[in-house]
RNA sequence: GAGAUGCUAGCUCAGUCGGUAGAGCAACUGCCUUUUAAGCAGUGGGUCCCGGGUUCGAGUCCCGGGCGUCUCACCA
């Protein structure tokens, strides 16, 4: 609500704020030392039936429903872990106080000194003493109400909720519990992974040649340099310039960046963990996959399995393995793997069982494009237990090891759950040469009209011409990862604040 | 980027055939000193997303635009 064309409540608030004023008390204090939160409360002296009437607990929170009745009245507070409820009347209170609580708003944030006591209905509540208004509610909150766990007049509206998180935060407390857990899955995400001894490591979020992964990036410049800069796709050429640095172990757990569409499943900044063992190939990978997921289940759920939607989803390892042509041929029939002998194995063959399938490949130029496609019809929506894909081909994987002896197939996995990818590892190629022509046939690509490619990094063969270990590596969608663990159905409810296009004032 | 769909009070939503705006909650006033979706009585509150058009008259019909959601496409 803007100043110049304020509404009737906005109004009525001001006049409460001055009234605060004319009492002589700030609506808006420096500081206030709460002592206990509300949960402390109730654990402390309403957990026995014996509650302990003559002491004082100091709280503080935000009142989301209030009872007047008389000069008598209820409110209930709320703060980051419960709610507890404050009783007062003319009595308990100073007459100034008094005045103040018949006046509270649902939205205000108070400090609360009162004497635990049980209501006739049993409800743990405190007898106020001293009440503090720490900071006066102008703008409303929605109001929401609940009776036996029924909900009424949820707030629902998915923008306001998005652009003014702030409220789904007060109001709904399923998306204040989504976004603990996000934090606690990072954590005992890390916790994993430092146990395992991997070094957690930043590496630079803007790189003069974006690489490692196949997307548009964001361009940016740097003034006093006068160069282009991007914001990071992934960092893995820079990890892996660790690796050859000696440090064997490392990951990292942040932010990628890339200018692609918006959907319940992207948005332009995400979080990804990248994970590089030296030593390793994409098999010690897997078991890391295994490992880290089935600890998670165990630290999140206490079980080895997690409910998403209508599936409940077994982590317990080990997971199914499938071949990608494999996982192809025992869905649809089609066995590519007779097309392999060939150098180049034919676009058209591969169109016209796309066909007979009707999948519509029209508008795709190469085998593994066809291929693909089928694959994300045709397979990926069915893989809704864990399974590892593996065996993906070259084509499409120009920074993963070869399997010895085939000219078509890396040692690369993807997990899959619930029908998504949720990452995505391979057997890292540490060959400069081999690299050096894959980059370039990624250029070649380019030429040839592929928008996303990955790009050529010269330094970065400069680094494997040093030498890097054998080494396996691991990228992990972290925003996905806690959608399956917070049954969301958008990245947007386990994003704190998604991006929006920008709403122009008039 | 394409298609579908939505936008009305602080929140959740009605609004018929085009006739000048409605409910519940919230707010305000009065009553009410253990309530809990508190209750009872009364009152106020609107840029109907924005801009054009048709019409005597538009929340409603037409055109254009904005923002969101869903599905698809690209991607993790």
């Amino acid at each position: 609500m803007s100043e110049e064309n304020p509404s009737e409540i906005y109004k009525q608030r001001l006049q409460k704020l001055n009234k605060i004023k004319e009492l002589g008390k700030n609506p808006y204090p420096n500081n206030y030392q709460k002592e206990y939160s509300t949960k402390e409360i109730k654990e402390k002296y309403f957990s026995t039936d014996e509650i302990e009437q003559s002491v004082l607990v100091k709280t503080a929170g935000r009142i989301f429903a209030k009872r007047p009745m008389g000069k008598a009245g209820f409110v209930h507070i709320q703060d980051e872990e419960g709610i507890i409820q404050v009783y007062a009347n003319d009595k308990t209170l100073s007459s100034d106080e008094h005045e103040i609580f018949l006046n509270l708003d649902i939205g205000d944030i108070i400090g609360v000194e009162g004497e635990p006591f049980r209501t006739k209905t049993g409800e743990a509540s405190l007898r106020a003493k001293v009440i503090d208004m720490l900071s006066k509610n102008i703008s409303p909150i929605p109001v929401v109400k609940e009776k036996d766990g029924k909900i009424y007049d949820a707030f629902s509206d998915v923008e306001t909720r998005y652009r003014q998180r702030y409220l789904d935060l007060i109001v709904n407390s399923s998306v204040r519990k989504n976004f603990i857990l996000r934090s606690k899955i990072i954590t005992e995400i890390r916790n994993f992974m430092n146990e395992r001894k991997f070094l957690e490591v930043e590496t630079p979020m803007m790189q003069s040649i974006a690489s490692g992964a196949a997307a548009q990036p964001f361009k940016t410049h740097h003034n006093a340099l006068n160069i282009p800069l991007y914001l990071r796709i992934a960092p893995e050429l820079f990890l892996k310039r660790l690796l050859v640095g000696g440090v064997e172990k490392v990951y990292e757990l942040n932010r990628n960046f890339r200018n692609e569409g918006i959907s319940t499943k992207h948005n332009p900044e995400f979080t990804m963990m990248e994970v590089y063992q030296a030593y390793a190939d994409y098999k010690d990978m897997m078991a890391l996959v295994e490992d880290l997921f089935s600890y998670l289940a165990q630290k999140i759920t206490g079980k080895d399995e997690v409910v998403y939607g209508e599936h409940t989803i077994s982590l317990k390892k080990p997971w199914q393995q499938k071949t990608y042509l494999g996982i192809i041929k025992e869905k649809t029939g089609i066995d590519f793997n007779s097309y392999l002998a060939d150098e180049n194995p034919s676009v058209e063959e591969a169109k016209s069982k796309a066909k007979e399938i009707g999948v519509d490949v029209s508008k795709l130029n190469t085998f593994w494009e066809v291929v693909d496609e089928i694959f994300s019809e045709k397979v990926e929506p069915y893989l809704i237990q864990p399974v590892f894909i593996t065996h993906y081909p070259k084509a499409v994987s120009p920074l993963a090891k070869n399997i010895p002896d085939n000219k078509h197939i890396v040692e690369r996995f993807e997990p899959y759950i619930v029908g998504r990818e949720m990452g995505n590892a391979f057997s890292e190629l540490n060959d400069p040469f081999e690299q050096e022509k894959r980059f370039l046939e990624q250029v070649k690509m380019k030429e040839a009209g592929a928008h996303e490619i990955i790009e050529m990094d010269e330094d970065y063969i400069e680094a494997l011409k040093v030498g890097m270990p054998p080494a396996g590596g691991l990228g992990i969608g972290i925003d996905r990862l806690v959608m399956l663990f917070t049954n969301a159905s958008s990245i947007k409810d386990v994003i704190l604040f998604p991006l929006l296009r920008p709403k122009l004032e008039k």
